[in-house]
DNA sequence: AAATTATTTTAGCCTCATCTAAATTTGTTT
DNA sequence: AAACAAATTTAGATGAGGCTAAAATAATTT
């Protein structure tokens, strides 16, 4: 059995790797707020477990026993999200914080009577893809809001869940996965953008929208 | 925020004081699966945090403090329990386990959610009561299955969360809270007590008997 | 290319919760 | 009441997982 402490580190680096590619120290000591130093000491005992390889000052990446386990963790925590959402009603910029402690305590058992309450789902509540029990994510097609041309139609397909402040805000304008909108605008001077969902306009910032990936939507 | 080891210490203290009036350290070693030395050490740090009054070579008792914070915990343990029966239809035989590790990382929010979604309910599968969220519990008079004396007619109270396979054999003969049964015999040199349910007898033996609370059932 | 800055690693220390072995106190027999 | 047995506590060690400060390496600037 790993510590809780250990699939914390996995995740993140899964987390860091599909986001940034290369797996630096200072990302993971900035993600899990913790020094440098505890991530290199961790990093040894996770090579000496053959969970990631390792090459000084080089960063690391994960086998593929890492992975796997990494995948395991995600898949508690997407489907714990949808299962408060669904089943207990808790809004969803709360699921995360709540999923993050559950997520290292859920049996196998547990998981499949979850995930069948659920119907088998592939998305959580942010859009994010569940990873299937046997260890694999999909893949999918998408670009950041921040980088797309005004006057575009787009659905949105996922919205990273770590800023509840952010979800709050997208809630209450009606923005959630599968929701279609158009581009209006993209303010001079890295100022917001403009998008129409309901036929009314709402800005969002330059930063949040690095956070919202969209599909164009074909109409 | 307190660890979970301590939380579990909290626990055990409330179990062993209601049971057993005096809380020795080699109960809690034996209940907690620890030696009696680290006990002893958890005892200083409880104290130092007013949780509990130790007087040394004479075991120790919850302050108010303690014995709140041991109520939330079974609170949460007893809500769990029965959430995931009613919800997700886990076994009764496996709540126990999967509420042990759960009940250290429930929010109050999802706390109350659970609670609203069971409708306020005031015991859990096995029969045992709930404490109320703001620390207190319902105290019933109740006697063991093994001292009722043959020919009486008994309601079930409450069953032994701790051991799976009793609780399996039990749910098999339809024995659970609320069930209503004779106590046909005691049989001999220790031996099994015999129950009359649904128009069957059943053997019970004295060691599961001192788990199985019930009342004389008025009719 | 040398110097400076940033990143990563090493060295050494801390707290928590556990352990074993030895010492102390309490309880029970003879 | 002395001796023995049982329970409890103390002393000292260990392994996780974190920290700071200093050293080593890599990256960037002048």
């Amino acid at each position: 059995m790993l510590s809780q402490s250990i699939e914390d580190y996995l995740k993140a680096i899964y987390e860091v790797e599909t986001s940034e590619g290369k797996v630096s120290t200072s990302a993971l000591s900035e993600k899990l707020g913790v020094s440098p130093a505890s991530v290199t000491s961790m990093m040894k005992k996770l090579s000496e477990k053959k969970l990631i390889t390792h090459k000084r000052y080089q960063g690391v990446k994960l086998t593929s026993a890492g992975r796997k386990i990494a995948l395991e963790i995600i898949r508690h925590h997407r489907l714990i999200e949808l299962y408060l959402k669904e089943a207990l009603g808790v809004p969803w910029d709360q699921v995360h914080q709540e999923a993050e402690k559950w997520e290292h305590v859920l049996s196998e058992d547990l998981e499949d009577r979850i995930d069948k309450f659920l119907g088998y789902p592939v998305t959580d509540p942010h859009g994010s893809p569940i990873p299937s029990r046997d260890g694999t994510m999909i893949v999918r097609e998408c670009d950041a809001l921040v980088d797309v041309e005004p006057e575009t139609l787009v659905k949105v397909v996922e919205v990273s869940d770590h800023d509840p402040e952010l979800l709050r805000y997208l809630g209450g304008i009606g923005l959630y996965p599968e929701t279609e909108m158009t581009v209006v605008s993209k303010q001079p001077f890295k100022g917001p953008i403009i998008v129409e969902l309901t036929g009314k306009e709402y800005p969002i910032g330059r930063n949040a929208a690095k956070y919202i990936l969209v599909e164009k939507a074909n109409n």
